[in-house]
DNA sequence: AAACCTACTTGAGACGTTCCACCCATATTC
DNA sequence: GAATATGGGTGGAACGTCTCAAGTAGGTTT
């Protein structure tokens, strides 16, 4: 069996509390005595029981984290962002994934409170009522990320997603696009997707550009190249705005097996900047949000809520960028 | 304050370990005395503490899974897999990355141990000595995931990689083809490639194929471009098997940019069937693994051991399939 | 010389479970 | 009728840490 604090404490002729205070260093030892204890700790090469410390101390440096789905595109990256930062700060995740169902989001929830973790970071497609509840029983520290709550009711880190989405309108228009589709999933179903469709259709009414709305059963490559194949055939557009990269690859496949050049015919623009876009042919110009700084940012924003530190904004919005590449610009050919 | 084991002992007017029996189900009750047990659980909505439990019953049902890096290729996918089944045991992952450092590891499995994890899941790209001496020196059951341990020291989940490359070779011998290029990491860098290399070779001397290799600085489809298409240009083959799917589609890129049809002029198989291989032009032919399942095997592997169940064979190896596509055989035109 | 610091250290009660030893009826066996 | 099971329950030690009130020794102030 592996030494506890109390042989610790015998081995180094000195009791409990002192060696508790030579580990977390939370009080004044005498160098003497921290050396002894110090050298017992070696010699027994104790570690800590993290458990009986989470008990004692009602801390477990333990953060729970709620994604639909880690295996989605780039949820794993801002995962990462999580973890990394999550260490530095001397905490572990709990990775569990919701699939974004209610039940199962509430009962992990539940879970991780029993668990103890000291807070948690969220994310889920679509926030409702009955989530905000759960939080509220819950009494945890809790960040949402990459999930919207329109009422601001909880800390969240987002990007301003109807903004991005005007951008793109406003950066096809410079580029002379009177007529612009936008593809995604039927209104209702994705927070994501909804605000990005209200952005476009704000944005062409603004330039005052033909808009036509493509909905989607899924937001996948598969389910979306029908559906696009049938739209792009009885009305041709001179863009494509998609609500992720992926259907953007199914735009521009589609578009090239009804022989239209892109960028010259038709112009597609994604959104995420998945590694997806560089892989594409041509090359898709998307929106970029880092991923990693999605998590990384939503970590450090629990972090100061888990130790009091001031918090500036309880809605922190992250920049988004259009990245340029060949789906809107044509190559350049020496 | 939330309720605890003792309040609802005296709610229903038993004792503590009445209540713990109903909980755990872990001794016969009165029907009538569990009636107000339960009662008195709802009625406080009580939730038992797991970090109370774990330490007195020294399980805590969580399990360390340490990967290099959740963001990189399909590697979500797999931790999704561990997940999955994790939670149908009623088990949790403290997901942790490593970036494959030996020091990181290390210290990883520690503070597992601190945790008071029931197991471990762990995956490195290449296993060293030190590794077995930080496990037996955590004394935790461990499984090895997608991790070669050569002597078969520690339980493990793989797959047979340099048979998998065989018999691509194999079936493209079988498609006529005399000549064929290998494409991935230098030697000594990659176990997995390494494996997959080995085979090739046996395979294209065994069928008389003539076999060339082209060696890139990083598995990457950015790049590797350069290489092989100063490869390809020099030397034209009639095949190219590449490590891993992002190689392959690289490989495809370059090929169609020296107008080589695909499959007619050269054909082009890829590794671990990632979405990548569905949304590429030509679609393309890799060799399946289900990084979900491999994930989930090395999981359900792990709660054997903890649960002490029989177990058949320490070193399981999953299969493979190639799975073709249009990148290795023509499309059925109507 | 009494009172008061300061620098260290101790003792033991939480924390919220599990689980073992034990108890008390009532029924069954020899 | 004594011994033995069995169903249903109790009490409380143990798990390994943190933490706080309290203690000691030595010095300084009044």
């Amino acid at each position: 069996m592996s030494a506890t604090i109390y042989d610790v404490a015998r081995e180094a002729g000195v009791s409990m509390a002192t060696v508790s205070r030579v580990m977390n260093d939370t009080a004044v030892v005498k160098e003497e005595t921290k050396k002894r204890v110090l050298d017992a700790i070696a010699k027994l090469s104790y570690r800590p029981n993290a458990v009986a410390r989470g008990l004692a101390s009602k801390r477990t440096k333990t953060i729970g984290v709620i994604v639909p789905d880690v295996s989605a595109a780039f949820m794993a990256e801002l995962v990462r962002g999580i973890e990394d930062i999550a260490n530095m700060y001397h905490y572990h995740i709990i990775l569990c994934n919701s699939d974004g169902q209610l039940d199962r989001e509430r009962d992990l929830v539940g879970t991780m409170w029993e668990k103890q973790v000291d807070g948690l970071l969220f994310m889920s497609p679509k926030l409702r009522q009955e989530h905000i509840d759960t939080f509220e029983e819950a009494q945890l520290p809790i960040v949402l990320c990459r999930t919207d709550d329109p009422e601001k009711r909880i800390p969240s880190v987002n990007i301003n997603n109807k903004q991005a989405a005007i951008d793109v309108v406003d950066y096809l228009a410079a580029k002379g696009c009177k007529s612009i589709a936008f593809v995604g999933a039927k209104a209702g179903l994705k927070s994501l997707t909804d605000e990005r469709r209200a952005g476009f259709l704000q944005a062409t009414e603004r330039n005052a550009i033909t808009s036509q709305l493509i909905d989607v059963p899924s937001e996948t490559y598969s389910g979306a190249l029908k559906f696009l194949k049938d739209a792009l055939q009885t009305s041709p557009v001179r863009a494509i705005v998609a609500a992720n990269d992926e259907l953007a690859i199914a735009a521009e496949h589609v578009a090239q097996d009804l022989k239209l050049r892109i960028p010259e015919d038709v112009m597609i623009v994604g959104f995420d900047n998945t590694k997806l876009t560089e892989m594409s042919r041509p090359p898709l110009t998307t929106v970029a949000q880092s991923m990693y700084d999605y998590g990384a940012v939503a970590m450090r924003f629990l972090t100061k809520l888990l130790s009091d530190e001031p918090i500036s904004t309880y809605t922190v919005v992250l920049p988004h960028q259009i990245l340029e590449r060949e789906s809107t610009a044509p190559k350049f050919v020496k």
